[in-house]
DNA sequence: CTTGTTTTGAGGCACGTGTCTCATTTAGGC
DNA sequence: GCCTAAATGAGACACGTGCCTCAAAACAAG
């Protein structure tokens, strides 16, 4: 019988401590802690050597045991729309979940409500943070001047900051969510592939167009509607301010002039355009395709029942857990996983809930 | 102007201590200790004490702390097959990827290659392994009494056990991978509806149909496909063993004599049936819908070029880290969160990618 | 009550790092 | 070479938990 292939010699192996680092440097532990942690008063041929030592043996801090040492807990605040979305309350109750577990590694993490029509509060609120009480914040917020210089003296005074699911003209690296632009195309390849006839118009709805995201999810609409399925044509989005009886209004009347073949709901309160599209449907014969955003209790149901054929989706959990763990990270100073960090598209069908 | 709101007590609240949890109890630490880690020689009554104050004040042990004092790491196997499949490389790629980061929390992962038609191989291995050398063991192999018992005898010697992707007939929660009935019943749902015309066959084709995976993807793609698209008709599987010069045989065969509209690829490696596929495009002119499994290199080229139509995938960087999670949540005896565990059965297009 | 056994307590050391203090060495300028 | 300031070292204590020893206390059986 051929030899079970034994453990690696690095399978139990030990990681060098800050011990070794000062055996191997040549010099004292007291040292080697000035400059880990970039304490004054130590020569620059010293700090090369310590670096260098470094270097060699691949020293890396021993996390646990340094915020044991400090007593350490990370403190991330979230600062989110006062707005009463479904999809909002998912995040809201992620957020709740993954604290939950991780104040096992001494995370606190505290949810704001904010009015996200007032961007001076939010500024202002941003302004009061500052290291001696949090380490991080993920802000969900429209793009306005005041947050985003909000968010830039957060970061001046050392208090790490993200974007969360609202894209503040991307602030790098520092961003969780999905691209728009793709998520709109990805619901017209769906939309233009689904309709069986040959040509018509294609209702999208929306709460409003005035954010950046719808702008972006109509504009890959547009794009692969006019690419792949040029026999469809996607009308002017109406717009519902969140109000049903808009909704019901401005539906029922664009339906009734036009031959509507789909529609697509972009924003990501679908229950209002949905609830009134179901009753056209009735009256109409026939049901058309359509497509919304985000999964939530409503979604989930509308496709089950059939009243929606696809849900674009990005995981509320994972859209949580992300925030936290790039946080988490940028506190750190260490990088994180991409392929981890990348929040999907997901497309949702019946089948695959 | 109102006032901010202030950041809450418990969010720079202390935890509990094993010195609190004595004070409390009105015993020793040591007791304490012997409590915890069920040691011996305790009385009864003592015991209750003790849990009570942990109830009381909500005390749990500070993992790192007790990992750091026992100077613990947490070794992992994963358990693979020998084959040189797309998916299997980017999981292993994954696997390496995450331990990367996860060295920093004291984790050694290690990947061993077994031949997945060896059983008794494979139970040879998983015997030896002890909690002297593992703590957990993540295993990918077809389902057999000898595996199957020599993971029964892992969990009884105290090595955590986990099936990872192929299911060893759910072994309770133990298990990490998609539920693959939906994933071809996904499958069939995005076919049916692609399909423009009234009716035809659908071709699906598979690497073999012996294993558990397969033949639920059959299921729910037959399923899905008798209820919701009578007009289409599910082909009896072409099984290609890995071998493109078989694939080429029997599709060129089976597609020349019946009226092809669609093409199911229901295993992992969609290269060698894909290739073929697209030769058989060319020569009748227009292309059929074609549907296949797993994110690789080789189907996202497909996808962008157009000689794919979707893709339904399981995303192998989660896939990976959720094992480890879960084995360590295991060792850890901890929950996990349900959601983040769960793995999606992503549905790709030129689009999300 | 005494004896022997079981149960508990007190205390120390360890893990790897952070953060002090105080003494000692080294370097630079004259 | 001397003086002073800068650089470094030696050591202690802390964080929360595990694990050990030894002594003290509580209990049970005779």
């Amino acid at each position: 019988m051929k030899k079970i292939p034994p453990l690696s010699a690095e399978f139990h192996g030990l990681r060098p401590t800050t011990k070794d680092l000062a055996k191997f440097a040549g010099v004292s532990r007291a040292t080697v802690d000035r400059v880990l942690n970039g304490r004054e008063g130590v020569k620059q041929k010293t700090i090369d050597k310590v670096n260098q030592a470094i270097q060699e043996l691949g020293f890396e801090r021993n996390l646990s045991a340094a915020n044991l040492a400090k007593n350490k807990s990370y403190r991330f605040i979230f600062v989110l729309p006062r707005s009463g979305d479904l999809f909002l309350r998912e995040i809201v109750r992620h957020i709740g979940e993954a604290e939950s577990l991780l104040v096992n590694d001494s995370m606190a993490i505290q949810v704001t409500h904010l009015d996200e029509n007032d961007p001076h509060r939010i500024a202002d609120y941003l302004g009061e943070l500052t290291p001696k009480t949090v380490d991080g914040v993920a802000i969900m917020a429209p793009e306005t001047p005041q947050v985003r210089d909000a968010i830039l003296r957060l970061h001046e005074r050392g208090v790490r900051a993200l974007s969360f699911i609202s894209n503040q003209t991307r602030t790098g690296d520092n961003w969780v969510g999905i691209d728009n632009e793709a998520a709109g195309a990805t619901a017209a390849t769906l939309l233009g592939r689904f309709v069986q006839g040959s040509k018509g118009n294609v209702l999208v709805v929306s709460e409003t167009m005035k954010s950046r995201d719808s702008l972006e999810r109509r504009h890959g609409f547009d794009r692969v509607l006019n690419e792949a399925f040029p026999h469809l044509h996607a009308l002017p989005s109406l717009e519902t301010y969140g109000s049903e009886e808009r909704a019901a209004a401005i539906l029922r009347e664009t339906v009734s002039r036009q031959d509507i073949v789909a529609t697509y709901i972009l924003s990501s309160e679908a229950r209002a355009p949905l609830t009134v599209l179901r009753g056209l449907d009735q009256g109409r014969g026939r049901a058309m395709v359509t497509i919304a955003h985000e999964r939530t209790p409503y979604t989930e149901e509308a496709l089950r029942a059939g009243h929606l054929d696809a849900v674009i989706a990005q995981d509320p959990g994972h859209l949580a857990r992300s925030a936290i763990r790039k946080l988490r990270a940028m506190t750190d100073q260490r990088r994180t996983l991409i392929s981890q960090e990348k929040i999907r598209i997901e497309v949702l069908l019946a089948t695959n809930l």
